[in-house]
DNA sequence: AATGAATGAGACTTCATTCAT
DNA sequence: AATGAATGAAGTCTCATTCAT
């Protein structure tokens, strides 16, 4: 009976060895770019073997769309949580000031990703199915305070505002991001409901 | 003794290769991403010898910064024009839906062109100096029509709305477009003059 | 459908690979100096494809410090064998004439895969550790027949005498190498023990 | 009258320009090695055009030999200096001992420069014409002072000592050279004169 | 299911040299 | 006599992918 571990090398079992992948895969394009993830460096991070790339993907291709999908599902599922949460007592403009202040890029990891993914998107149209459905469940979301038009403005005013305020070296005050929202969905008491 | 080919004779006299390259680097980085884009397309394009490349630029890093720098001052002075061309009969209303609906990325050259931009600057400093420059530009032109605060919001909103025009399926209509910048500056007759 | 050409099939099995690619690269740096040694050259000898030149070493400098290292330790030991047995029974004067006379660069060889590690130890500490090992294993056979000072000054003799005899158009005779150690050790019998 | 100095790019006259073009090889092959020596490198430290390079020496290799050739005589000159100057008062014991200690790579510069001749010499016979004449310049001037044996056997020494002196870590003492300068001349007074 | 040695394409870059000016 | 833009060859290295084990 050998008392030492198996070494840790050989791995028989190992469940979540594709998902593992999938969320180093993100971690490294935050790291090193789309254009700087390669097999090898994904798979030292995952802690797997170079031969498991290819044999759980198709190729880099597949990895990324998979990766994205998941970087964007996060995303959104968080962004709906807040606007939910923070929405309950019908207090819309409060909801979506926290969504652009406290939101997504607050951490640099997923503006940059964001950007990356913008990037394919803007590229290929596989991509673009992953940035549509992100901004489907956003509007969703927001269509659950106010009119189609309105939830239309107000992504479109959430995205300008994150990006801006991360690519700016002086960015915007809190002030001008409670403003910004004030003057499109009108005075608290003005807020109509989706 | 070898036969060398023809060999196309080098072109002793060619004032504007350096500006050529340029231009070529642009075109491949929107064809190829600047992923793509290397030494050897983008002397192809340009019609230049690969080792021209490496003796007019430093390396691909100084070519995609004045590459770059150039694409943003383009970009920067158009919107600029449309925003003095359009705005010197006080409709500032016009003048912004017209930058958003026929500004940036009608053509999806420029789409693609600024999320390369972006995504290189938010990874890398030496790129945000790009982008700050072309962010400030667009401001002060803004603020010769609206105060400070109106200018951070509407340049966010043009961002916004920009960007998603070109990735959604189904764009927003103009009508929307209107109804943002009305809800931004007020209605017309309110209009502060910068 | 881009016909293949028939593509010598990558060897799955090749065990002394690494191996194989070390001595060609000694082979290389014989024929073509430090400085004309490639990876295409030393791939092309070691019957390696090219990739497999920085899969195994990290690159030309890791390859050169084995290559080095292996050489310097097969002079070493040869010379040790010699030193050895020449002076079993006591004739210390005979093992170093031997040493000298049909040591080192005999082989042509041997003479310039010296000369070329030296010139990189002048300039590179890397390489200095192989000289020095090399150096003091060397001295330490020497001591085993005489004190450490008069080992430092026959090691010194070796070398300029090797050298001389290698560079000179007109070599030194076996005579005079043998008056030159008569002269360090003292005659014969006063040859003392290490 | 213009007062501005003709901003010193014109550079009409330049009688020495050839000789400076040799001094900065030198100056080049000590920091860079003989294979880090490129034309550009040599024109921009002899500050100087790049064209002139080709202009005033065929090729490297002709550059090449002229640098070291320059080079050797320097050394050997100074070598024949101090044997000559310390050995005046018969003192060749002194004189030997000073060519060592303070000899020849006593300076970085020159160690490196040395075997990066050697290492030509030891591959290309146009370069043992230059360690030739200096072994014999050398040689030469030994033999004024001592029989042609022994000067060879001198001249062997010098090499290995200043060689091991240099690569290693803990270099010879004083002592030892002394030590091995005597036991080849023998006793100061039994010196023999050339 | 998993591995990792092996491969060829291709990226960036540096160089010696040429030659119109 | 001197210049420096231009060039193609060649070097180092990285990569996605294959496939025997």
């Amino acid at each position: 009976m050998t008392l030492l571990p198996p070494a840790r090398k050989p791995r028989r079992t190992d469940p979540d060895r594709r998902s593992r992948i999938i969320d180093a895969c993100l971690d490294v394009i935050a790291d090193a770019g789309v254009d700087g993830t390669t097999h090898r460096r994904v798979a030292t991070v995952a802690d797997v073997s170079l031969g498991s790339m290819t044999y759980h993907f198709a190729g880099m291709d597949a990895l990324l769309l998979e990766a994205f999908t998941r970087f964007a599902e996060g995303v959104a599922e968080q962004t709906e949580r807040r606007l939910r949460e923070a929405g309950t007592d019908g207090d819309t403009h409060a909801a979506v000031v926290d969504v652009i202040l406290r939101g997504i890029p607050g951490v640099h990891r997923d503006l940059v990703l964001t950007h990356e993914l913008y990037t394919l998107a803007a590229r290929r149209p596989e991509y673009r199915v992953v940035t549509q459905t992100w901004m489907a469940r956003i509007r969703a979301a927001l269509e659950e305070h106010v009119d189609p038009v309105t939830a239309r403005i107000l992504d479109a005013l959430i995205e300008g505002l994150t990006i801006h305020r991360a690519l700016d070296p002086e960015p915007a005050d809190d002030d001008v991001v409670l403003d910004a929202v004030q003057r499109i969905l009108g005075t608290p008491d003005e807020t109509r409901a989706g």
